[in-house]
DNA sequence: ACCGAGCTGAAGAACAGCTGAAGACCGCCG
DNA sequence: CGGCGGTCTTCAGCTGTTCTTCAGCTCGGT
Protein backbone atom coordinates (compact mmCIF):
# COMPACT_ATOMS: atom_id res chain seq x y z
CA UNK A 1 0.00 0.00 0.00
CA UNK A 2 0.96 3.38 -1.05
CA UNK A 3 0.46 6.07 1.64
CA UNK A 4 1.21 9.91 1.96
CA UNK A 5 3.25 10.00 5.45
CA UNK A 6 4.03 13.01 7.31
CA UNK A 7 7.51 13.09 9.35
CA UNK A 8 7.82 15.57 12.10
CA UNK A 9 11.30 15.45 13.27
CA UNK A 10 13.43 18.56 14.00
CA UNK A 11 17.21 16.45 13.41
CA UNK A 12 18.08 16.62 9.93
CA UNK A 13 20.45 13.75 10.45
CA UNK A 14 17.28 11.75 11.10
CA UNK A 15 14.63 13.20 9.09
CA UNK A 16 16.53 13.17 5.77
CA UNK A 17 17.39 9.38 5.59
CA UNK A 18 14.03 8.18 6.88
CA UNK A 19 12.19 10.35 4.46
CA UNK A 20 14.65 8.67 1.94
CA UNK A 21 13.72 5.45 2.84
CA UNK A 22 9.83 5.61 2.50
CA UNK A 23 10.29 7.17 -0.70
CA UNK A 24 12.39 4.33 -1.34
CA UNK A 25 9.52 1.80 -0.22
CA UNK A 26 7.14 4.27 -3.12
CA UNK A 27 5.46 6.15 -0.31
CA UNK A 28 4.87 9.84 -0.41
CA UNK A 29 6.80 11.64 2.11
CA UNK A 30 6.34 15.08 3.67
CA UNK A 31 8.79 16.62 5.74
CA UNK A 32 8.21 19.04 8.59
CA UNK A 33 11.26 20.24 11.45
CA UNK A 34 8.78 20.96 14.02
CA UNK A 35 5.17 21.42 15.01
CA UNK A 36 4.12 24.90 13.28
CA UNK A 37 1.26 25.60 11.61
CA UNK A 38 0.88 21.85 11.68
CA UNK A 39 -2.87 21.53 11.98
CA UNK A 40 -2.65 23.53 8.54
CA UNK A 41 -0.01 21.08 6.81
CA UNK A 42 -2.57 18.14 8.16
CA UNK A 43 -5.81 19.97 6.58
CA UNK A 44 -3.46 20.52 3.21
CA UNK A 45 -1.38 17.42 2.89
CA UNK A 46 -4.10 14.93 4.74
CA UNK A 47 -1.52 12.05 5.73
CA UNK A 48 -2.22 8.33 6.17
CA UNK A 49 0.37 8.00 8.86
CA UNK A 50 2.25 10.44 10.58
CA UNK A 51 5.52 10.12 12.24
CA UNK A 52 6.00 11.95 15.23
CA UNK A 53 9.00 12.81 17.31
CA UNK A 54 8.59 13.26 21.14
CA UNK A 55 10.91 16.03 21.32
CA UNK A 56 10.47 19.01 19.58
CA UNK A 57 11.55 22.55 19.38
CA UNK A 58 8.83 25.07 19.51
CA UNK A 59 5.98 24.99 22.03
CA UNK A 60 4.38 21.49 21.08
CA UNK A 61 5.58 18.02 21.72
CA UNK A 62 5.16 15.20 19.49
CA UNK A 63 2.34 14.31 22.31
CA UNK A 64 0.11 17.13 21.60
CA UNK A 65 0.54 16.77 18.29
CA UNK A 66 -0.85 13.27 18.56
CA UNK A 67 -3.24 14.69 20.53
CA UNK A 68 -4.31 17.44 17.91
CA UNK A 69 -3.92 15.06 15.01
CA UNK A 70 -7.23 12.72 16.92
CA UNK A 71 -9.48 15.53 16.46
CA UNK A 72 -9.43 16.58 12.69
CA UNK A 73 -8.12 13.34 11.15
CA UNK A 74 -8.43 9.45 10.85
CA UNK A 75 -4.48 9.11 10.16
CA UNK A 76 -2.55 6.62 12.03
CA UNK A 77 0.57 7.80 14.67
CA UNK A 78 3.89 6.65 14.66
CA UNK A 79 5.85 7.78 18.10
CA UNK A 80 9.12 8.28 17.36
CA UNK A 81 11.70 8.94 21.08
CA UNK A 82 14.98 9.22 22.23
CA UNK A 83 13.81 7.91 25.94
CA UNK A 84 12.68 4.56 26.25
CA UNK A 85 10.77 5.16 29.30
CA UNK A 86 7.61 3.31 29.83
CA UNK A 87 5.67 6.58 31.16
CA UNK A 88 6.46 7.87 27.59
CA UNK A 89 5.11 4.49 25.82
CA UNK A 90 1.52 5.09 28.19
CA UNK A 91 1.68 9.03 27.37
CA UNK A 92 2.10 7.82 23.40
CA UNK A 93 -0.36 5.38 23.81
CA UNK A 94 -2.37 7.88 25.53
CA UNK A 95 -2.42 10.33 23.43
CA UNK A 96 -3.73 7.97 20.12
CA UNK A 97 -0.37 6.33 19.22
CA UNK A 98 -0.47 3.43 17.12
CA UNK A 99 2.96 2.16 17.40
CA UNK A 100 6.53 3.32 18.65
CA UNK A 101 9.97 3.46 17.92
CA UNK A 102 13.02 4.05 19.97
CA UNK A 103 15.93 6.10 18.87
CA UNK A 104 18.33 4.74 17.59
CA UNK A 105 16.93 2.44 15.22
CA UNK A 106 17.35 1.31 12.18
CA UNK A 107 15.84 2.22 9.44
CA UNK A 108 14.34 -1.08 8.35
CA UNK A 109 12.67 -1.48 11.31
CA UNK A 110 10.76 1.95 10.94
CA UNK A 111 9.99 0.72 7.69
CA UNK A 112 8.61 -2.87 9.17
CA UNK A 113 6.59 -0.62 11.86
CA UNK A 114 5.03 1.73 9.05
CA UNK A 115 4.35 -1.19 6.65
CA UNK A 116 2.50 -3.15 9.59
CA UNK A 117 0.19 -0.20 10.66
CA UNK A 118 -1.00 0.77 7.22
CA UNK A 119 -1.69 -3.04 6.40
CA UNK A 120 -3.69 -2.79 9.54
CA UNK A 121 -5.33 0.44 8.29
CA UNK A 122 -5.93 -1.28 4.68
CA UNK A 123 -9.24 -2.21 5.72
CA UNK A 124 -10.34 0.86 4.28
CA UNK A 125 -14.21 1.89 5.26
CA UNK A 126 -16.50 2.57 2.27
CA UNK A 127 -17.71 6.12 4.19
CA UNK A 128 -16.28 9.03 3.99
CA UNK A 129 -16.55 11.36 6.55
CA UNK A 130 -16.98 15.58 6.35
CA UNK A 131 -17.98 17.88 8.92
CA UNK A 132 -21.45 16.47 9.39
CA UNK A 133 -21.23 15.09 6.29
CA UNK A 134 -20.83 11.27 5.50
CA UNK A 135 -21.07 9.43 1.87
CA UNK A 136 -21.38 6.03 1.92
CA UNK A 137 -20.31 5.03 -1.77
CA UNK A 138 -21.17 1.03 -1.51
CA UNK A 139 -24.70 1.93 -0.14
CA UNK A 140 -24.95 5.27 -2.15
CA UNK A 141 -25.81 7.63 0.79
CA UNK A 142 -25.26 10.74 1.38
CA UNK A 143 -26.19 11.79 4.74
CA UNK A 144 -25.71 15.37 6.24
CA UNK A 145 -27.33 16.34 9.96
CA UNK A 146 -29.21 13.25 10.64
CA UNK A 147 -30.58 13.91 6.96
CA UNK A 148 -30.61 11.77 3.43
CA UNK A 149 -29.57 13.50 0.75
CA UNK A 150 -31.82 12.93 -2.89
CA UNK A 151 -29.11 13.01 -4.94
CA UNK A 152 -29.21 12.25 -8.67
CA UNK A 153 -26.29 9.33 -9.91
CA UNK A 154 -24.29 12.27 -11.38
CA UNK A 155 -24.38 14.74 -8.26
CA UNK A 156 -24.13 11.46 -6.08
CA UNK A 157 -20.99 10.32 -8.32
CA UNK A 158 -19.55 14.30 -7.90
CA UNK A 159 -19.88 14.38 -4.38
CA UNK A 160 -18.61 10.87 -3.68
CA UNK A 161 -15.36 11.89 -5.30
CA UNK A 162 -15.15 15.21 -3.96
CA UNK A 163 -15.72 13.89 -0.21
CA UNK A 164 -12.97 11.06 -1.22
CA UNK A 165 -10.31 13.63 -2.22
CA UNK A 166 -11.61 16.20 0.77
CA UNK A 167 -8.82 18.72 1.54
CA UNK A 168 -7.36 18.48 -2.02
CA UNK A 169 -7.83 21.25 -4.92
CA UNK A 170 -9.82 19.20 -7.95
CA UNK A 171 -9.73 20.83 -10.79
CA UNK A 172 -12.57 20.68 -13.18
CA UNK A 173 -10.97 18.75 -15.52
CA UNK A 174 -9.53 16.66 -13.02
CA UNK A 175 -13.55 16.38 -11.88
CA UNK A 176 -14.58 15.57 -15.81
CA UNK A 177 -12.06 13.11 -16.07
CA UNK A 178 -12.89 11.50 -12.88
CA UNK A 179 -16.42 11.90 -12.39
CA UNK A 180 -17.76 11.98 -16.26
CA UNK A 181 -14.94 10.07 -18.06
CA UNK A 182 -14.55 13.09 -20.54
CA UNK A 183 -12.05 14.52 -21.86
CA UNK A 184 -13.23 17.97 -23.52
CA UNK A 185 -13.02 20.59 -20.88
CA UNK A 186 -16.81 22.14 -20.00
CA UNK A 187 -16.25 24.22 -16.81
CA UNK A 188 -19.87 25.10 -17.29
CA UNK A 189 -20.76 21.18 -16.98
CA UNK A 190 -19.13 19.95 -13.72
CA UNK A 191 -20.26 23.97 -12.32
CA UNK A 192 -24.46 23.27 -12.79
CA UNK A 193 -23.65 20.10 -11.12
CA UNK A 194 -22.06 21.88 -8.28
CA UNK A 195 -24.55 24.27 -8.16
CA UNK A 196 -27.34 21.64 -8.15
CA UNK A 197 -24.86 20.10 -5.36
CA UNK A 198 -24.76 22.68 -3.03
CA UNK A 199 -28.50 23.23 -3.34
CA UNK A 200 -28.81 20.54 -1.34
CA UNK A 201 -25.74 20.46 1.03
CA UNK A 202 -27.06 23.54 2.63
CA UNK A 203 -29.88 23.17 3.23
CA UNK A 204 -28.91 21.34 6.07
CA UNK A 205 -25.56 23.26 7.16
CA UNK A 206 -22.97 26.03 6.06
CA UNK A 207 -21.40 25.40 2.66
CA UNK A 208 -19.15 22.51 2.44
CA UNK A 209 -17.90 22.43 -1.45
CA UNK A 210 -15.55 25.98 -1.42
CA UNK A 211 -14.49 27.49 -4.82
CA UNK A 212 -11.17 27.84 -5.65
CA UNK A 213 -10.82 30.58 -8.46
CA UNK A 214 -8.75 29.44 -10.78
CA UNK A 215 -7.95 25.92 -9.98
CA UNK A 216 -11.37 23.93 -9.16
CA UNK A 217 -12.81 22.82 -6.23
CA UNK A 218 -12.32 21.78 -2.36
CA UNK A 219 -14.43 20.08 -0.01
CA UNK A 220 -13.67 20.95 3.29
CA UNK A 221 -15.64 21.16 6.77
CA UNK B 1 12.79 19.76 -15.31
CA UNK B 2 15.80 22.09 -15.22
CA UNK B 3 17.40 21.90 -12.08
CA UNK B 4 20.69 24.20 -10.48
CA UNK B 5 22.92 21.48 -9.73
CA UNK B 6 26.50 21.84 -7.65
CA UNK B 7 29.47 19.78 -8.55
CA UNK B 8 31.52 19.24 -5.87
CA UNK B 9 34.63 17.34 -7.24
CA UNK B 10 38.72 18.03 -6.76
CA UNK B 11 39.63 16.26 -10.39
CA UNK B 12 39.42 18.45 -13.41
CA UNK B 13 39.65 15.42 -15.29
CA UNK B 14 35.83 13.98 -13.87
CA UNK B 15 34.39 17.50 -12.67
CA UNK B 16 34.63 19.25 -16.59
CA UNK B 17 33.17 16.28 -18.65
CA UNK B 18 30.52 16.16 -15.95
CA UNK B 19 29.51 19.55 -15.83
CA UNK B 20 29.47 19.87 -19.74
CA UNK B 21 27.09 16.40 -20.03
CA UNK B 22 24.31 18.30 -17.27
CA UNK B 23 24.92 21.72 -19.08
CA UNK B 24 23.85 19.78 -22.40
CA UNK B 25 21.17 18.44 -20.42
CA UNK B 26 19.87 21.49 -20.16
CA UNK B 27 20.86 21.94 -16.27
CA UNK B 28 22.49 24.85 -14.72
CA UNK B 29 25.84 23.94 -13.08
CA UNK B 30 28.10 25.70 -10.63
CA UNK B 31 31.49 24.02 -10.12
CA UNK B 32 33.21 23.61 -7.19
CA UNK B 33 36.93 21.69 -6.38
CA UNK B 34 36.46 21.16 -2.85
CA UNK B 35 34.34 22.24 0.35
CA UNK B 36 35.95 25.10 1.21
CA UNK B 37 33.09 28.13 1.91
CA UNK B 38 30.52 25.41 0.97
CA UNK B 39 28.17 26.87 3.28
CA UNK B 40 28.45 30.04 1.77
CA UNK B 41 28.24 28.63 -2.20
CA UNK B 42 25.28 26.87 -1.12
CA UNK B 43 23.56 29.98 0.51
CA UNK B 44 24.31 32.04 -2.61
CA UNK B 45 23.64 29.32 -5.49
CA UNK B 46 20.36 27.39 -3.87
CA UNK B 47 21.21 24.21 -5.88
CA UNK B 48 18.09 21.73 -6.45
CA UNK B 49 20.82 18.90 -6.61
CA UNK B 50 24.45 18.78 -5.18
CA UNK B 51 26.63 16.07 -6.93
CA UNK B 52 29.55 15.72 -4.28
CA UNK B 53 32.78 13.23 -4.31
CA UNK B 54 33.07 11.63 -1.14
CA UNK B 55 36.87 12.15 -0.91
CA UNK B 56 38.14 16.18 -1.09
CA UNK B 57 41.07 17.61 -0.44
CA UNK B 58 40.85 19.84 2.80
CA UNK B 59 39.18 18.97 6.25
CA UNK B 60 36.26 17.98 4.82
CA UNK B 61 34.49 14.70 2.91
CA UNK B 62 31.70 14.50 0.81
CA UNK B 63 29.60 13.33 3.91
CA UNK B 64 30.17 15.97 6.09
CA UNK B 65 28.89 18.31 3.15
CA UNK B 66 25.82 16.03 2.89
CA UNK B 67 25.36 16.40 6.54
CA UNK B 68 25.89 20.20 6.85
CA UNK B 69 23.76 20.23 3.56
CA UNK B 70 20.97 18.89 5.37
CA UNK B 71 21.00 22.01 8.16
CA UNK B 72 20.29 24.37 5.56
CA UNK B 73 18.34 23.21 2.41
CA UNK B 74 16.14 21.07 1.25
CA UNK B 75 18.55 20.30 -2.14
CA UNK B 76 18.93 16.80 -3.30
CA UNK B 77 22.76 14.32 -2.91
CA UNK B 78 24.01 12.74 -5.66
CA UNK B 79 27.18 10.96 -3.96
CA UNK B 80 30.49 10.21 -5.85
CA UNK B 81 33.00 7.59 -4.98
CA UNK B 82 36.02 5.64 -6.01
CA UNK B 83 35.31 2.92 -3.06
CA UNK B 84 33.33 0.42 -3.24
CA UNK B 85 32.23 -0.31 -0.30
CA UNK B 86 29.37 -0.77 1.30
CA UNK B 87 30.07 0.34 4.44
CA UNK B 88 30.15 3.66 2.06
CA UNK B 89 26.74 3.58 0.76
CA UNK B 90 25.52 2.99 4.22
CA UNK B 91 27.31 5.93 5.54
CA UNK B 92 26.46 8.14 2.60
CA UNK B 93 22.07 7.00 2.91
CA UNK B 94 22.51 7.85 6.61
CA UNK B 95 23.99 11.41 6.16
CA UNK B 96 21.26 11.91 3.80
CA UNK B 97 22.09 11.18 0.41
CA UNK B 98 19.57 10.46 -2.59
CA UNK B 99 22.25 8.10 -4.49
CA UNK B 100 24.92 7.09 -5.37
CA UNK B 101 27.37 6.65 -7.98
CA UNK B 102 30.90 4.93 -8.42
CA UNK B 103 34.09 5.75 -9.92
CA UNK B 104 34.11 5.41 -12.75
CA UNK B 105 31.05 5.71 -14.30
CA UNK B 106 29.49 6.68 -17.59
CA UNK B 107 28.13 10.48 -17.84
CA UNK B 108 25.33 8.90 -19.45
CA UNK B 109 24.62 6.88 -15.66
CA UNK B 110 25.35 10.12 -13.90
CA UNK B 111 22.62 12.23 -16.21
CA UNK B 112 20.26 9.14 -15.31
CA UNK B 113 20.11 9.24 -11.79
CA UNK B 114 20.48 13.06 -11.70
CA UNK B 115 17.27 12.56 -14.00
CA UNK B 116 15.42 10.04 -11.41
CA UNK B 117 16.13 12.04 -8.38
CA UNK B 118 14.93 15.42 -10.14
CA UNK B 119 11.74 13.72 -11.65
CA UNK B 120 11.34 12.39 -7.96
CA UNK B 121 11.63 15.44 -6.13
CA UNK B 122 9.54 17.14 -8.61
CA UNK B 123 6.24 14.94 -7.25
CA UNK B 124 7.47 15.61 -3.90
CA UNK B 125 5.10 18.44 -2.69
CA UNK B 126 7.74 20.96 -1.11
CA UNK B 127 7.19 23.40 1.09
CA UNK B 128 9.54 26.81 1.59
CA UNK B 129 10.09 28.55 4.43
CA UNK B 130 10.70 32.19 4.61
CA UNK B 131 11.48 33.24 8.62
CA UNK B 132 7.73 32.79 9.72
CA UNK B 133 6.22 32.35 6.50
CA UNK B 134 5.69 28.71 5.10
CA UNK B 135 4.51 28.64 1.06
CA UNK B 136 3.73 25.07 0.43
CA UNK B 137 3.30 25.27 -3.43
CA UNK B 138 1.18 21.67 -3.44
CA UNK B 139 -1.41 22.56 -1.67
CA UNK B 140 -1.24 26.19 -3.12
CA UNK B 141 -1.28 27.67 0.19
CA UNK B 142 0.66 30.33 2.40
CA UNK B 143 1.01 30.73 5.75
CA UNK B 144 2.27 33.38 7.82
CA UNK B 145 2.66 33.69 11.88
CA UNK B 146 -0.39 30.64 12.02
CA UNK B 147 -2.96 32.70 9.68
CA UNK B 148 -3.61 31.39 6.20
CA UNK B 149 -3.28 34.17 3.44
CA UNK B 150 -6.34 34.62 1.05
CA UNK B 151 -4.40 35.01 -1.96
CA UNK B 152 -5.09 35.22 -5.87
CA UNK B 153 -3.85 33.08 -8.17
CA UNK B 154 -1.34 35.91 -9.68
CA UNK B 155 -0.52 36.94 -6.11
CA UNK B 156 0.55 33.14 -5.14
CA UNK B 157 2.24 32.25 -8.01
CA UNK B 158 4.69 35.82 -7.39
CA UNK B 159 4.59 34.94 -3.89
CA UNK B 160 5.71 31.29 -4.50
CA UNK B 161 8.53 32.19 -7.27
CA UNK B 162 9.91 34.99 -4.97
CA UNK B 163 9.86 32.60 -1.68
CA UNK B 164 11.22 30.23 -3.73
CA UNK B 165 14.40 32.08 -4.72
CA UNK B 166 14.74 33.98 -1.66
CA UNK B 167 17.89 35.19 -0.48
CA UNK B 168 18.08 36.55 -4.62
CA UNK B 169 17.53 39.78 -6.17
CA UNK B 170 15.02 39.08 -8.59
CA UNK B 171 14.85 41.54 -11.70
CA UNK B 172 11.46 42.65 -12.89
CA UNK B 173 12.21 41.25 -16.34
CA UNK B 174 12.35 37.92 -14.69
CA UNK B 175 9.39 38.29 -12.57
CA UNK B 176 7.42 38.67 -16.00
CA UNK B 177 9.15 35.93 -17.56
CA UNK B 178 8.44 33.26 -14.70
CA UNK B 179 5.23 34.54 -13.12
CA UNK B 180 3.25 36.10 -16.09
CA UNK B 181 5.16 34.57 -19.04
CA UNK B 182 5.36 38.06 -20.32
CA UNK B 183 8.32 39.35 -22.65
CA UNK B 184 7.11 43.04 -22.60
CA UNK B 185 8.57 44.92 -20.17
CA UNK B 186 6.06 46.23 -17.36
CA UNK B 187 7.64 47.33 -14.39
CA UNK B 188 4.35 48.69 -12.74
CA UNK B 189 2.39 45.48 -13.42
CA UNK B 190 4.95 43.63 -10.85
CA UNK B 191 4.66 46.88 -8.68
CA UNK B 192 1.34 46.69 -8.22
CA UNK B 193 1.47 43.13 -7.16
CA UNK B 194 4.05 43.56 -4.83
CA UNK B 195 2.22 46.04 -3.19
CA UNK B 196 -0.77 44.25 -3.01
CA UNK B 197 1.08 41.00 -1.60
CA UNK B 198 2.98 42.90 0.83
CA UNK B 199 -0.44 44.55 1.78
CA UNK B 200 -1.25 41.05 2.67
CA UNK B 201 2.09 39.84 4.19
CA UNK B 202 2.59 42.66 6.59
CA UNK B 203 -0.64 42.02 8.45
CA UNK B 204 0.97 39.60 10.40
CA UNK B 205 5.08 40.30 10.46
CA UNK B 206 7.82 42.77 9.25
CA UNK B 207 8.40 43.48 5.62
CA UNK B 208 9.93 39.52 3.87
CA UNK B 209 9.78 41.08 0.22
CA UNK B 210 12.39 43.72 -0.07
CA UNK B 211 13.09 46.48 -2.40
CA UNK B 212 16.33 46.32 -4.38
CA UNK B 213 16.13 49.43 -5.94
CA UNK B 214 17.26 49.43 -9.51
CA UNK B 215 17.66 46.15 -9.55
CA UNK B 216 14.43 43.99 -8.22
CA UNK B 217 12.94 42.57 -5.11
CA UNK B 218 14.88 40.03 -2.69
CA UNK B 219 13.03 37.46 -0.48
CA UNK B 220 14.53 37.75 3.16
CA UNK B 221 13.52 37.08 6.81
C1' DA C 1 16.17 70.33 -4.24
C1' DC C 2 15.90 67.44 -8.15
C1' DC C 3 15.23 63.30 -10.69
C1' DG C 4 14.18 58.81 -11.54
C1' DA C 5 12.45 54.68 -9.41
C1' DG C 6 8.99 52.83 -6.96
C1' DC C 7 4.37 52.88 -4.55
C1' DT C 8 -0.51 52.84 -4.49
C1' DG C 9 -5.56 54.20 -4.99
C1' DA C 10 -8.89 54.13 -8.46
C1' DA C 11 -11.24 52.80 -12.74
C1' DG C 12 -12.68 49.75 -16.04
C1' DA C 13 -11.70 45.71 -18.81
C1' DA C 14 -11.46 40.95 -18.71
C1' DC C 15 -12.55 36.83 -16.64
C1' DA C 16 -14.30 32.97 -13.81
C1' DG C 17 -18.03 31.25 -11.80
C1' DC C 18 -23.14 30.98 -10.71
C1' DT C 19 -27.72 29.96 -11.87
C1' DG C 20 -32.39 29.89 -14.13
C1' DA C 21 -34.35 28.13 -18.09
C1' DA C 22 -34.89 25.49 -22.28
C1' DG C 23 -34.20 21.62 -24.82
C1' DA C 24 -32.21 16.85 -25.47
C1' DC C 25 -32.09 12.45 -23.81
C1' DC C 26 -33.50 8.24 -21.52
C1' DG C 27 -36.04 4.73 -19.26
C1' DC C 28 -40.56 3.44 -17.80
C1' DC C 29 -45.27 2.54 -17.93
C1' DG C 30 -49.64 2.30 -19.95
C1' DC D 1 -45.72 2.75 -29.75
C1' DG D 2 -46.39 7.18 -27.39
C1' DG D 3 -46.44 9.95 -23.55
C1' DC D 4 -44.46 11.09 -19.05
C1' DG D 5 -41.18 12.17 -15.47
C1' DG D 6 -36.83 12.76 -14.32
C1' DT D 7 -32.07 13.80 -15.45
C1' DC D 8 -28.38 15.66 -18.05
C1' DT D 9 -26.49 19.11 -21.00
C1' DT D 10 -26.40 23.49 -23.28
C1' DC D 11 -27.11 28.24 -23.35
C1' DA D 12 -27.23 32.99 -21.94
C1' DG D 13 -27.21 36.57 -18.80
C1' DC D 14 -25.63 38.09 -14.46
C1' DT D 15 -22.45 38.85 -10.59
C1' DG D 16 -18.48 39.46 -8.22
C1' DT D 17 -13.49 39.09 -8.41
C1' DT D 18 -9.14 39.83 -10.32
C1' DC D 19 -5.99 41.85 -13.57
C1' DT D 20 -4.24 45.67 -15.89
C1' DT D 21 -3.71 50.41 -16.81
C1' DC D 22 -3.25 54.99 -15.45
C1' DA D 23 -2.12 59.00 -12.79
C1' DG D 24 -0.41 61.21 -9.07
C1' DC D 25 2.32 60.70 -5.21
C1' DT D 26 6.39 59.36 -2.20
C1' DC D 27 10.88 58.06 -1.38
C1' DG D 28 15.92 57.67 -1.84
C1' DG D 29 20.13 58.93 -3.76
C1' DT D 30 22.98 62.54 -5.57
Amino acid sequence: MVARVLVVEDEDAIRAPLAAALRGAGHEVREVADGADFEEVVDAYRPDLALLDVQLPGGRDGFALATALRGRSDCAVLMVTARDAVDDRLRGFAAGADDYVVKPFATVEVLARVGAILRRLGRVPSTVQVGDLVVDEDARLAVRAGRVLELTATEFKLLAYLAGHRGRILSKTQLLTQVWGYDEYDPNLVEVHVSALRRKLEQHGPRLIHTARGLGYVVRP
